[in-house]
DNA sequence: CTTGACCCTGTACCTTGGTACAGGGTTTAT
DNA sequence: ATAAACCCTGTACCAAGGTACAGGGTCAAG
């Protein structure tokens, strides 16, 4: 089995030695084999996950939520109902999320709007519907 | 003019009074006028502010964007010309992070489909979907 | 006159996902 | 044999938006 030191690893996988260390230290890769000068050795199997990780970690998972489903993903039995609901429960966060963003996109727009052609004039209607409990108050 | 301790301001904008504190050492208040012991004392223009930081936030602006927005609001030659500016940019933002989610919620729901009925089978099609750069390697 | 509820400042700490040294040792190429 | 390139550990630091003390002062009620 060939073994590669965390050069050649960051490299391949296209990240920062210190982010492997890092890994290592949170328990997210398996516990490398040393030199007897104690260089850290990896095996291909590494390279998988580190790569597994970055990926689903560009899906939105958090290093933590990630951690938990290797632990589950490396448990074999029962992992793939496990994953199913991993899936399925970030599914619905995701899904939560676009909805707020896009009632935020509708009131950014809404505030867009209220803009009249001429933008340099000196009440803004912007600031104005932000600051509608203001209304009647001091001006000072 | 009524005047507020940092206690009443808190609970009426329902935030942490160290949380004023924070604003008002990053400048995002007024500065109070405070009583011959040093308790600060706010008006009702205070409350508004920080009602209209938090209702802003909610839109999805950093402190920092806050603090700018302000600074313009403040200054009030130009600044509508500038408020409509900010909004367009962090709408084009949210729009753009939108379809960024969507590309997660169609991967996430592909992930999911992999699955059969009987979810409780050894072989996860999930993390076999994700690890497919593993494929034909080591099993160990 | 003392207890409890306030307030003050200053500093440290939290989370997340790393990055950046400092101060060493090792290996490889010339 | 020595310099460059690599590795090690340990610690500090970054953004953001606060929170949590420690160690003190102040104010109103009983």
């Amino acid at each position: 089995m060939v073994e590669y030191r965390i050069g050649e690893i960051a490299k391949t996988c296209n990240v920062n030695k210190e982010t492997i260390r890092y890994y290592d230290r949170m328990g997210l890769i398996s516990k490398p084999t040393r030199t007897d000068s104690g260089y850290r050795l990896y095996s291909d199997e590494t390279i998988n996950r580190i790569l597994f990780i970055k990926r689903i970690q560009d899906l939105g998972f958090t290093l933590t939520e990630i951690h938990k489903l290797l632990g589950v993903a490396d448990k074999e039995e029962v992992r793939c109902a496990d994953m199913y609901d991993f899936v399925v429960h970030k599914l619905d966060d995701v899904r939560k999320k676009i909805i707020d963003m896009q009632r935020i996109e509708c009131m950014l727009t809404d505030l867009k709007n209220r803009c009249p052609d001429e933008k340099a004039i000196h009440e803004c209607p912007i600031i104005e519907a932000l600051m509608d409990n203001k209304e009647k108050e001091e001006h000072q």
